[in-house]
DNA sequence: ATGTATGCAAACCCTTTGCAATTAG
DNA sequence: CTAATTGCAAAGGGTTTGCATACAT
C-alpha cells in the first residue's frame, strides 16, 4: 500500500462508475500531479484481479472500470447520443439467463447485458436530466420502497384483523403484530428519510431494481382483497391461519429474493425484512397452536 | 464491385460467424495471396455500414464480425477456456428487455447479451465436441421441430374428433382437416429430411431457439387432454367451436411469435405455419356457421 | 535491507489513414 | 476517362512492458 495507490483507489471509489483509465488518471492528477498514468492503469488491473473492480466495455473504444465492492450487480443501457448510461437490475432477466445457461450445462462466471439506443432526453431533444446516482443508493431506495409497501399491507391487514376478530387472545396477538408492523414501518420510513436527507438526488434517479409487483400481489393481496378475505374468515382460527400463511409466504419470498443479490445494502434490507416476517410467523404460529389445543374458535 | 471484394465477401459468408479481421485475412490469403489486409478491413467496415454485417466484441481484444443477412438475431455464450461460442435466442429474454427499455422510454437500436463461463466439454475435460453450425440452419431445425409437434397435436385432435362426432357434415369437415394437417405434417417432415440430408451436422448442434413449450401447452392441450375435452363436448357445435378456438389461438400465437424474428428461414416457417392455421380457422368457421343456421346439433 | 511500486519511455496490438498505383464501369 | 478501390507503409489510440529509481515495511 503506497500513497499513490491510496489516492487512485480513493478517487476511483468516490467517482462512482464507468471511468476509463485515462479519465481516472485525469481525476487523480488533480489531487496529486506527480502520479503517472501507468500507476493508474496498474492499480485498476490490480483491483480487477482482486475482484474489487470489473472491466466494462461500452463499445466506445476504451475499457472502463467499475467498482464492485458492495455494489449491486447490474446491466447497462447506453445512450448513443449523449453517452450517458442507465444501470438496471432485473431478477426476472437474471433468472431466464440462469435457466438458459443451465440448459447447456454451461457454468457462467460473468455475464453482461448491454442495450444501446437513445435515451428519453435525447429523443425529446431536451437537455440531459439529472446526473447518474450511485446504483448502490438507488438499489437501497427501491428496496426500501418495496419493503415499505409490503409493511403497509401488513399494517392494513392487522388493523382489519384485530378489529374484526372477537377472540381475546387472538385479537391481542393481532394488536401486537400491528404494533410490530407499525414500528418496523416507521423504522423503514426513518431509513428512507435519512437516505433522502443524505442523498436527495436518489429521488430523481430512474428505477434501478425491476421488481415484479404482480408476483407480490399474488402472495400479499391488496387492502381490499384482505378485507374481503377477512370478512369471509371470521373465526379466530381461520384469521390466524391466513396471517400465518401470509407471513410464511412473505418470509419465503423475500428470503429467496434476497439470496439472488450480491452483498449490498439493498440485499441487507431484503434479508432483514425476511427475518422480521419469520419472527411474525413464529409468534402467530404459537398463538395458532395454543388455540388448537384449547378447542376454541 | 471488384475481384478482391468478391473474394472477401465470399470467404466471410462461407466461414460463418465470429471472424476477426485478421482471421478473415488469413482465410482470404489462401484463396488469393495478393489481397492486402487493409482491403479486408475496409470491406468488413463497408459491410457493417451497409447493415450486412455487425461487429461483435467478445472481449478478447479484437473486433469480430458476423454476417447479418437473413441470419437470426442471437446472443452469445463464450467459453473462456476453449473460446468456442454458443449462439442462442430466447424470445422471453427479448421480451423482458423490451419491457425494461419501455419503462425508461429508451429507444433501443441494438442490444447484446454475453455470458462468459465454462462450457460443458471443458468442465468435463473432454475434447471439444462438434463444430458450431450456422445459427441459420439450427434456427430452421428448431422451428421445424416446433411446427411438427404442433401439427401432430392437430392430427391427433382431428383423428379423435372425426371418430367421435356423429354429425355427417361436421365429421367430413374434420376429416378434411385431418387430411390437411397430415399433408402439412408430411410437408414439414420432408423439409426436415432435406435439412438433415444437406446438413447432417445440425442434429449435433445445441438448442438455438429457446421455445417455451409450457405456453404452447396452454393453447394446445396435450393428446390426453384433447381426448378428454372431446368426450365432454360431444355435440358437433361444441366440437367445432373447440376446433375453431384452437385454430384461432394457434394462428394468433404463431403470427405474433413470427413477428418478433428478423427475416430468416426460421421466421418464414412460423409465418407460413400461422397462415395454414388461419385457413383452417376459416374453413371450420364456415362449417360452424352453416351448423348454426340449420339448427342442428 | 529487500522486495515491491513507481514513472518514464518505448513497445505492443489492433485499427485507421495517406497516398500513389491500379482497376472497374 | 473518371471515380473508386487497392495495397503498402506509416500513423493512431489505447494498453502493456522494461528498467532504473524510489519507496514501504
Amino acid at each position: 500500500m503506497t500513497r499513490q495507490r491510496e489516492t487512485v483507489v480513493e478517487c476511483f471509489l468516490t467517482a462512482g462508475g464507468h471511468l476509463s483509465a485515462e479519465e481516472l488518471y485525469e481525476l487523480v492528477k488533480k489531487r496529486d500531479g506527480k502520479i503517472g498514468s501507468t500507476t493508474v492503469f496498474r492499480t485498476l488491473k490490480a483491483l480487477t484481479d482482486c475482484g474489487l473492480a470489473r472491466e466494462v466495455d461500452l463499445s466506445d473504444g476504451r475499457t472502463r472500470f467499475e467498482p464492485l465492492y458492495r455494489r449491486p450487480h447490474h446491466h447497462h443501457m447506453v445512450c448513443v447520443e449523449c453517452n450517458r448510461t442507465i444501470e438496471f437490475l432485473s431478477p426476472e432477466l437474471e433468472q431466464i439467463q440462469a435457466q438458459i445457461v443451465s440448459e447447456y450445462h454451461f457454468k457462467p462466471v460473468q455475464h453482461r447485458v448491454q442495450i444501446y439506443g437513445i435515451c428519453q432526453d435525447c429523443q425529446n431533444q431536451r437537455e440531459p436530466g439529472a446526473e447518474a446516482v450511485d446504483a448502490d443508493l438507488v438499489f437501497v431506495r427501491d428496496a426500501l420502497k418495496i419493503a415499505m409497501e409490503t409493511e403497509r399491507r401488513g399494517v392494513s391487514f392487522y388493523q382489519t384483523a384485530s378489529a374484526i376478530v372477537s377472540h381475546k387472545s387472538t385479537r391481542s396477538t393481532f394488536l401486537q403484530m400491528l404494533e410490530d408492523e407499525r414500528s418496523h414501518l416507521s423504522g423503514l420510513e426513518k431509513e428512507w428519510s435519512q437516505l433522502i436527507h443524505d442523498h436527495a438526488e436518489v429521488l430523481d434517479a430512474p428505477v434501478f431494481l425491476h421488481f415484479d409487483f404482480g408476483s407480490l400481489q399474488q402472495i400479499f393481496p391488496s387492502r381490499e382483497q384482505i378485507k374481503r378475505k377477512l370478512r369471509e374468515n371470521l373465526s379466530a382460527r381461520d384469521a390466524l391461519k391466513l396471517a400465518m400463511e401470509m407471513e410464511r409466504d412473505a418470509y419465503n419470498f423475500f428470503r429467496e429474493y434476497a439470496e439472488k443479490f450480491n452483498e449490498t445494502k439493498g440485499k441487507d434490507i431484503f434479508t432483514e425484512f425476511a427475518e422480521e416476517e419469520l419472527e411474525h410467523y413464529d409468534l402467530i404460529k404459537q398463538e395458532y397452536e395454543k388455540l388448537g389445543s384449547s378447542r376454541e374458535s
